[in-house]
DNA sequence: GGAAATTAACTGGTCACTCAGTCAGTATTT
DNA sequence: AAATACTGACTGAGTGACCAGTTAATTTCC
């Protein structure tokens, strides 16, 4: 999109790879946004944050609103890439493919794209999950664009692996393990407060062999 | 707390039932708060749809802060006390419950509360979502304070009418039950774009027709 | 191949505006 | 008259956006 010539040439050096200062905002508005919100968060503490002058981001990013799309966008695409390359790995594998490598295909790309960022936590998950509660316009609309053509892939998936759901059911399936789904990515802490550690919404792998079972199990109740 | 004569004295007159100003504040805040999140809600926008003067919400609360909190305890105190006593009222109808009514009992107070308060639209439904899986400390010590205590009563209940869960796992048994149920009180009008109309999320009594059974099997998948 | 012209990347300061909160003073109740 | 409820004008801090000007990179023309 707005991408010129620093971004798409890409001269990687060496092992930092030093980015160019487009991403570095990029990057420094995914933690900020995530902390603070959108209206909490200042474009003076992005700028800050990616180490350049807050006119810099007005440059690139016509923006706050342009800025956090473009930020959204970018995860986004990628995430969902990963989703459906792994989703159509499964559909083709088998004639009748199971529900829960499906399932854990939903998630998976998600926690593992908070992961791999250095430094970043799971800051993106953390904006993902606002925007998908939020009532606003804006975030509405960015999830549609973003989020609901890989939805419909993992709703006729859930159709096609369960036969028993209606198209309608489905769809629930699919907003009920998202919703699920929301209590890992948040990362609030509550889990260990209410189970005096036992549980940690940090450990995504603990997280997955219980969430892949009981979204299952629940689906399966519906059809 | 706050709350002097005009709050405590209530001569509700007849059906109308004039309120005072002080719960006109908090009213229009819980739709200010919903529609915009809090830091995107302005003092200005709460005062003119209460119909008071801005200065008249310092003067009964101190700050927006401490606004959004008594908004909250306000609407929360009077559904988790809903909760309990649904709660406590199926515990002791039976010597080995069914977990169905208790996963109802846990959504249908916030549901109603938000139908039964007059075009209030689920607002407060709204700002729970968010307070939920908000990162920032200030929603996270209204969780703690608000809702962990009867997020603990459910806990134990669940435990105790389905034995083969383990503490660890009655906990995350009830976050997932909290997650699925966001995406009912979240009211995003996904579900119909999802499915071309065929789900309603405005259908509080379809959604819990869906949502029980995907739970309590879920549930069980964990035991 | 090198000077000149053009474009892209970037800075620091500033603007008009909005914000939460304050306060002196006025109405209303008891 | 004394306390409580309430108003509306105000403030200082902070906001997103803007822009004139500087530097760096590319292209153009000889």
């Amino acid at each position: 999109m707005g991408q010129t010539k620093a971004q798409s040439a890409g001269v990687e050096s060496l092992s930092a790879a030093k980015e160019s200062r487009f991403d570095a905002i990029l990057d420094a508005s995914e933690t900020v946004f995530a902390r603070c919100g959108y209206e909490g968060a200042t474009m003076r503490e992005i700028a800050e944050r990616a180490g350049v002058a807050q006119g810099l981001i007005h440059y690139h990013f016509k923006s706050k609103e342009v800025l956090f799309e473009a930020m959204v966008s970018r995860r986004s695409k990628q995430i969902n890439e990963t989703r459906a390359m792994l989703l159509d790995q499964i559909l083709q594998q088998a004639q009748r493919p199971d529900l829960e490598p499906i399932v854990e295909a939903l998630f998976r790309p998600t926690i593992e794209a908070g992961l791999s960022q250095a430094s970043d936590g799971g800051a993106f998950a953390q904006i993902l999950v606002t925007t998908a509660n939020s009532a606003t316009e804006r975030e509405q609309l960015l999830t549609e664009k973003y989020y609901d053509p890989i939805a419909q892939k993992f709703i006729r998936a859930f159709m096609q692996v369960e036969p028993g759901l209606t198209r309608a059911n489905a769809v629930w399936a699919y907003m009920f393990a998202i919703g699920v789904g929301m209590t890992m990515m948040a990362k609030t802490g509550r889990p260990a407060r209410l189970s005096d550690g036992l549980c940690d919404d940090g450990d995504a792998d603990e997280m997955l062999t219980k969430i892949v079972p009981f979204i299952c199990s629940g689906i399966r109740a519906l059809g």
